[in-house]
DNA sequence: GAGCACTGC
C-alpha cells in the first residue's frame, strides 16, 4: 500500500534504564539499597524534577493551576510528592489525586509509596471502591474520580483535603466533568468561608448572605454544613495530556497553565494516499507490508470489535499461508475487555523467538492496558461509541471516526520503548477534518445518576448548573422526568425524603436503587439485592465460538420459566453454594475461590463479572442494612418477587404483538426479544425488561413475565391516566 | 437466532 512520506512528530529524548522486576522480589540487601538508589536516579532524570520548585511556588500562589504533561513527563507521581515536600499536608491535610481508572490509581500509588520508602496504607495510600488502601496517616490519596464523587456526598467540602489533583483530565468521562462542576464550587465556598464567616444563627435556612450573587446560588446550599466552620483554601490542580488547556483554563476563570515536558520516542506518522474502502482489507495488507519490509517490533491494530477482531485474526492466519515458509513466524494475539482475563494476559507474553506478534485490540489498548514491545500501531481511524438518544431514551452502539487526540494517543503507543511507527489508514487530509477531541461522555450518555448525584450534594438547579459542557436540555429534562417518575423528586424537583436521598446513597442505577427500596416492602430485599448485582455487571454467560453447543447447554441449567431475572439469581445462588461447600469441607478462602474458577469454565460463566457482581452485592448489602431497610426474603414465593419486579420496573413494561414483537407500554416502541433470554422461544403476553439496545434491532434484555393486571394495580399513578 | 468500545460508584 502506498503512503506519503514520514514526518516526525516528536523530539526525542533518551530514557533511563528500565526496571528490572526481578529486583522487586528480591529481598536481598544489596538490591534493596540499589533498586533505592536507581529509583532516586530515576526521579532525578524525568522531565518535571528539574521544575521542582518553580511548580510548588506556582500552586502557592494559585489556587487553580492547569497541568499539561505530556506522557512520560512524571507529573503523576512527582507533583504530589513536591507538593507533600513543600508543606502542603500541614495539620494533617490531605492530597488527593484522582484517576479514571481503579488500576491507574493502585499502580501509581504503589510505585510512589515505594519512592517515598514507606509502606503502601501509610503516608501514600490509594483508595477505590471495594478497596480501601489508606489510614490516618495517609498524606497522598490517590483515587478513582467517582469514589471522590462519593465521598463529597458525606463531607461536602471535601474538608480533609488542602490540595486535589485531577488527573487525565482530557478524557472527559462523566465523574471528571462531575468533579470538575463540584469542585469549582467547593473551592468559591471554601475560599468564602475562610474570608468571610460563616454566621450560624442567620443561615440555618436558605439565605442568600452568605453569597454575592445569583450565580453562586448553587454552592450556598453546600455552605450549610459548614456553618460557623471554617476551612483552609482548596487548591486545585488539573492535570490533563492534551495539548489544549484553555478549555480548562477557561472554564476557571481563566487559571494559569503551565506545561511540562514530556519523554516519548518519536513516531512517524504515514498516511494513504488515498482514502481506503475496506478498513479490515487495508490493516492486512499494512499487517504483512509491515512484516516484510520493516524490523523487527510487535504490531499493533486498532479495530472497533470483537468481531472485526476475530475475522482479522481469520484473515492474517490464511494470508500467511501464501508467504514463503521463513516469512511465516508471525503470532496474532486478541485483547477486548470482554475476553476472559487469562486470555487477555496473552498479550503481555512475548511472542516465540524470531516471532512477531501482531496484537488486534480495540481501544481498550489505547488508555487501559499498556503492552510492551509495540514499535508499529495500524489505526484505521474508527472507534465504536456509545450514543444516547434522549428522545427515545435508547442508547446505541455506533462506529465513528476517531478524534484528533484519540489518533494521537494510538500513535503514541509505538514510541514507549523506542522510535516507533504509525500507520493511518486515511489520507492527511482527512485527520486535518477529524474534530480536535472527543464529544464528553456526559453529552452523550443517560443523566438520571448524575442529576441525583447533584441533587444530593445540594444542587438544585441543574440545567443553571455550571457544566464545563452542557448537556442538551432535554436529557437533562428527560431525565428529571425519569426521576420523578421514580419518585425520587418532588413535584418541585427537589430530591425526596427518604426515597430519593435513599437512593442516590446506593451506587447503582437509580431505578435499581428504587428497586431495593421496594423489594423491603415486598419482604424480598434477599432477592432483589442478588438480582440488581448481577443485573449490574457485564455479561454472566460467555459463549465461545467453538464451544456454542455446550455454553447452550450449561446456561439451560440455570434458567427459569419466571425469566432472566430468576435465571441470574440461580447462577449467583449456585455458585455461592459451591463456595460455600468448598469452605465447609476445609478449603482455604483461596483454594475455594480457585475452584470458584474452575466451576465458572465449566459452567461457561465469566469468573470476572460474577466475582464484581459478588463484589457489588456485598457492598450494597451493607448500605441498605446500615440504611435500615429489612432484608428478608420471600422463600419460594416466586410470584411476590415478580410482583416486586413489575413495581420496580413498570417503566419498561411491554406486550406481545401478534408478529411476535412487542410493544413498549411508555412510548409504544416497538421492541424485540433478544436471542439470550430465556424467552426468546416461548414469549409471554406481558413482560417487563431491563435493557433496551439497539444493534440489528431494537433488542430488549432482561426479561421476566407478570400480569399485565399488576401494573395498575402496583403503579397506578402511571397507568391509571393511561387506561 | 445475536453479537456487546471503554470506564466508574
Amino acid at each position: 500500500m502506498a503512503y506519503s512520506e514520514l514526518r516526525t512528530t516528536e523530539n526525542s529524548i533518551k530514557t533511563s534504564t528500565q526496571l528490572n522486576k526481578k529486583n522487586i522480589q528480591n529481598g536481598n540487601k544489596d538490591d534493596f539499597f540499589a533498586r533505592k538508589q536507581r529509583l532516586a536516579q530515576q526521579r532525578k532524570s524525568l522531565p518535571i524534577a528539574s521544575v521542582e520548585k518553580r511548580l510548588v511556588e506556582e500552586v502557592r500562589k494559585n489556587d487553580t493551576l492547569i497541568i499539561v504533561g505530556e506522557t512520560g513527563s512524571g507529573k503523576t507521581t512527582q507533583l504530589p510528592q513536591f507538593l507533600f515536600n513543600g508543606g502542603f499536608c500541614r495539620e494533617g491535610k490531605v492530597i488527593g489525586v484522582t484517576q479514571p481508572r481503579r488500576v491507574a490509581a493502585v499502580t501509581v500509588a504503589k510505585r510512589v509509596a515505594e519512592e517515598c520508602g514507606v509502606e503502601l496504607g501509610q503516608r501514600v495510600g490509594y483508595s477505590i471502591r471495594f478497596e480501601d488502601m489508606t489510614s490516618n496517616s495517609t498524606r497522598i490519596k490517590y483515587m478513582t474520580d467517582g469514589l471522590l464523587l462519593r465521598e463529597a456526598l458525606l463531607d461536602p467540602f471535601l474538608s480533609r483535603y488542602a490540595v486535589i489533583i485531577v488527573d487525565e483530565a482530557h478524557e472527559r468521562t462523566v465523574h471528571t466533568d462531575v468533579l470538575l462542576g463540584l469542585l469549582k464550587n467547593v473551592q468559591k465556598a471554601r475560599s468564602q468561608s475562610s474570608s468571610q464567616q460563616c454566621n450560624t444563627e442567620k443561615n440555618k435556612s436558605h439565605n442568600n448572605s452568605a453569597m454575592d450573587d445569583n450565580e453562586n446560588s448553587q454552592c450556598f446550599s453546600l455552605l450549610i454544613p459548614c456553618q460557623g466552620r471554617k476551612y483552609p483554601p482548596l487548591k486545585l490542580i488539573i492535570m490533563s495530556a492534551s495539548l489544549d488547556a484553555k478549555g480548562f483554563s477557561d472554564y476557571f476563570g481563566g487559571a494559569k497553565a503551565v506545561h511540562i515536558q514530556g519523554r516519548q520516542h518519536p513516531v512517524d506518522i504515514l498516511y494513504t494516499l488515498h482514502a481506503e474502502r475496506d478498513f479490515l482489507e487495508a490493516a492486512l495488507i499494512t499487517v504483512f507490508q509491515i512484516h516484510l519490509e520493516e524490523g523487527p517490533g510487535d504490531i499493533l491494530v486498532f479495530l472497533t470489535g470483537q468481531e472485526e477482531i476475530e475475522s482479522m485474526e481469520r484473515l492474517v492466519k490464511d494470508r500467511v499461508q501464501q508467504l514463503p515458509e521463513d516469512k511465516h513466524k508471525i503470532q496474532t494475539v486478541p485483547i477486548f475487555s470482554s475476553l476472559p482475563s487469562e486470555q487477555q494476559m496473552l498479550v503481555f507474553r512475548p511472542a516465540p523467538s524470531g516471532f512477531r506478534k501482531v496484537i488486534l485490540a480495540t481501544n481498550i489498548a489505547e488508555t487501559s492496558v499498556t503492552i510492551p514491545g509495540i514499535k508499529y500501531v495500524i489505526d484505521p481511524g474508527l472507534v465504536k461509541a456509545r450514543c444516547y438518544n434522549p428522545r427515545t431514551g435508547m442508547e446505541s452502539l455506533i462506529t465513528i471516526p476517531t478524534s484528533k487526540a484519540q489518533a494521537l494517543q494510538r500513535s503514541g503507543r509505538a514510541g514507549r520503548e523506542g522510535p516507533g511507527k504509525c500507520f493511518r489508514l486515511y489520507p492527511e487530509s482527512e485527520f486535518a477534518k477529524l474534530a480536535d477531541s472527543t464529544v464528553p461522555e456526559i453529552k452523550r450518555c443517560n443523566l438520571s445518576n448524575v442529576i441525583l448525584q447533584l441533587k444530593a450534594l445540594g444542587v438544585d438547579d441543574i440545567i443553571g448548573f455550571d457544566f464545563m459542557e452542557k448537556p442538551s436540555r432535554m436529557a437533562i429534562v428527560k431525565s428529571l422526568e425519569h426521576l420523578f417518575l421514580l419518585g425520587a423528586l418532588t413535584d418541585d424537583y427537589k430530591l425526596s425524603n427518604p426515597v430519593g436521598n435513599q437512593m442516590a446513597r446506593l451506587p447503582l442505577d437509580p431505578i435499581y436503587a428504587k428497586s431495593l427500596i421496594l423489594a423491603s416492602e415486598f419482604n424480598c430485599l434477599e432477592e432483589m439485592l442478588i438480582t440488581v448485582a448481577m443485573l449490574s455487571v457485564d455479561s454472566i454467560f460467555y459463549t465461545p465460538r467453538e464451544k456454542m453447543k455446550e455454553a447452550r447447554d450449561a446456561k439451560k441449567s440455570f434458567a427459569s420459566q419466571e425469566g432472566d431475572h430468576l435465571t441470574l439469581m440461580n447462577v449467583f445462588r449456585t455458585s455461592a453454594e459451591f463456595l460455600e461447600k468448598r469452605k465447609m469441607s476445609g478449603s482455604k478462602d483461596k483454594t475455594a475461590e480457585r475452584s470458584l474458577g474452575k466451576w465458572c469454565r465449566d459452567n461457561f460463566i465469566n469468573s470476572r463479572s460474577l466475582k464484581h457482581a459478588r463484589d457489588i452485592h456485598s457492598q450494597i448489602r451493607g448500605h441498605v442494612e446500615q440504611m435500615g431497610l429489612r432484608v428478608t426474603s420471600c422463600g419460594d414465593e416466586m410470584l411476590q418477587f415478580r410482583r416486586c419486579l413489575a413495581a420496580s420496573f413498570f417503566l419498561n413494561a411491554a406486550l406481545k404483538q401478534p408478529d411476535g414483537s412487542y410493544r413498549a407500554l411508555a412510548n409504544s416502541q416497538i421492541v424485540r426479544i433478544h436471542p439470550s433470554s430465556v424467552f426468546f422461544r416461548t414469549k409471554p403476553e406481558c413482560i417487563i425488561f431491563n435493557e433496551l439496545v439497539r444493534t440489528n434491532d431494537d433488542f430488549i434484555r432482561n426479561i421476566t413475565r407478570i400480569d399485565p393486571l399488576w401494573l395498575p394495580e402496583l403503579a397506578p399513578q402511571y397507568f391509571a391516566a393511561q387506561s
